[in-house]
DNA sequence: CTGTTAGCGCGTTCAT
DNA sequence: ATGAACGCGCTAACAG
């Protein structure tokens, strides 16, 4: 039979002392492995504190030693698991966290009615440091800086505040896409950005403009459409786009969650892809496999970027370096069905 | 000049108190609206501590108080963050924990190598309790029950263990799944399913043979498959499918994800959807509105689940029931592209 | 209404 | 090599 849910027992370090017949400091200092034990009486203790089930209570441990031993998650431009980039992002972290014993607290959905607000957890300093997914407004960024907590960003940067960040290199990423296009045969190439102040789109949108510079191909203002993150700004920017009635043959988004809301949107439009449009994406999200046609894209090591953003920031509280670092991953072409010579 | 990542100041209830001139327990009291203080006091506390950016040290809360304000989130099948059902589900827990100011502590992607470990915050009792979504093996509930913390259950039931479930109705589901298939005029209807031992693949499989049985179409063993969960699961399948090379004019998967992974093995097998095969998933996870064609499904309110699952588990914590409640959420077909007549 | 006090479980010093 | 004692920050019981 099955336990039910009624018998709890909790065990406190003064059980397992007792247990081993030893002093509670004894207890402490096996476990710890820190001070002076006789082997014999640690593997005793350690094998009763086994038995009996002891876990240290955390909540006195951060008394005591002022760390956690969680790592909180922040993101602020959409909810973390609606978002299928930063969701992976998010597993890779949690591997590294689990690799080395750290729980993972998550920050909110994030309501963006202009209430920066930090949450609870970060106000309470009940984690010992922050890993921020994204963009982020200065003056949350400002408010964060406030807490004094240690903090990593991913796909983003924001340098002179000594903290680390770990980018996806976007400008050379967009320039290669682009430039796929290119040697394609396309000129006039359209580009679905984000908004002007997230990092992740000026690299990006720089990387766009050099390769037409690059290629002689002359920029045209009217083929850059904003529009928020995410499918429904891809589909909304495909409207404004075929609403400023100018030739294109082919769009560069800003992300792959644009692209693919652009796509659907040009399907409705009556437009091919990539017979009448080729459509070039960044990010690879898994989505991009699956949609018919497969989405070409810049390929990120997503999952790599999340687990060294999180041992980034455990190296980092073991040993406070003196100095910030950023490191760039690479992007990569993946070719399928959304682009073909025009 | 934005703040840079030096200076941290932490401020204690000592400090308030000092500043406030009264005592450390008036500034507790006022802080937590108990016991007697005058009104003014009160005013004159909270006001310096928000001014002060005071937040009480939740270790020493956890220490003294025995409550955490954690909630802990466990998946056991795979890494929440791939897995579109429980991304939804797990962003209605998040709003309502944001509401009633709890932190959500997740749990480390499952490595499914056997090894029925506990995470570690379960272990040290950081949260107040568990919800826990999807499927669960034996084995790991019996070891959760045993650290005797409030459980609730999402997509599963466990009867008998005084833990809530909420779970969406796979049976009638199913059945009207499956009927839709019947009344477009097919009766050679192959069902997908995944484990035997998993609670919602028994319920919508019941659902299919009911719907065969009530029309009175003869079950056929040959035409059900089991896989894995998830889109790899659904490919394989219908390999399996085909090689057994039984005729069949549409399926009917025990999820969507395995409905999208069929979809592309069909389209690899020279076989159009929905002419050649019908094909009806369950879960209407995000995905499902975005291939092409769109997948006919059976859906239902993920996020409502997550919703009441967390203010189930908040209630229970603040005024724990007699008895254990189960609640069932109602499914809706979802008409796209991918069914038609036979 | 306000302040003083005790103790939550743990890690650490300092004796032994 | 081991144990006794102290205090981390906080809340609750009690005294004033």
């Amino acid at each position: 039979m099955m336990r039910t849910n009624k018998d709890r027992k909790e065990v406190f370090i003064h059980d397992v002392a007792k247990a081993a017949g030893c002093s509670i400091s004894t207890v402490s200092k096996a476990i710890n492995n820190t001070g002076k034990v006789s082997a014999k009486t640690r593997r005793q203790v350690l094998r009763i504190a086994g038995e009996m089930g002891y876990a240290a209570h955390p909540g006195a441990r951060s008394l005591r030693g002022r760390v956690t031993q969680n790592i909180g998650l922040l993101h602020f431009q959409s909810d973390i698991f609606g978002n299928y980039f930063y969701g992976s992002v998010g597993a890779g972290i949690g591997e590294v966290l689990a690799e080395r014993n750290r729980n993972m607290v998550i920050s909110p959905p994030w309501r963006g009615s202009g209430e920066y607000e930090v949450p609870k957890f970060v106000r309470e300093r009940s984690v010992d440091g922050l890993l921020i997914l994204g963009n982020i407004v200065d003056e949350i960024m400002d408010r964060l800086l406030g807490c004094g907590l240690p903090m990593v960003l991913v796909d983003t940067e924001m340098p002179g505040h000594g903290v680390d960040s770990i980018v996806s290199d976007g400008f050379n990423g967009a320039r290669d896409g682009v430039n796929h296009l290119i040697n394609l045969g396309h000129r006039d190439i359209a580009m679905l950005a984000a908004s002007q102040v997230d990092w992740s789109t000026r690299q990006r949108y720089s990387g766009y403009v050099t390769a037409l510079a690059e290629a002689g191909i002359p920029f045209r203002e009217e083929l850059v459409v904003r529009a928020s993150h995410g499918e429904e700004g891809g589909r909304s920017a495909v409207h404004e786009l075929l609403a400023r009635d100018q030739d294109f043959s082919a769009i560069f988004s800003v992300n792959d969650e644009m692209a693919i809301g652009a796509m659907i949107s040009l399907r409705e439009a009556g437009l091919d892809v990539p017979r009448d449009v080729s459509l070039v994406g960044f990010d690879d999200i898994h989505l991009s496999r699956l949609v018919q046609p497969g989405l070409t894209t810049m390929r990120v090591d997503h999952k790599q970027m999340g687990r060294m953003a999180a041992t980034l920031m455990l190296n980092r509280l073991e040993s406070p370096p003196e100095t910030s670092m950023q490191h760039m991953f690479p992007v990569k072409l993946v070719e399928r069905g959304s682009t073909c010579r025009r």
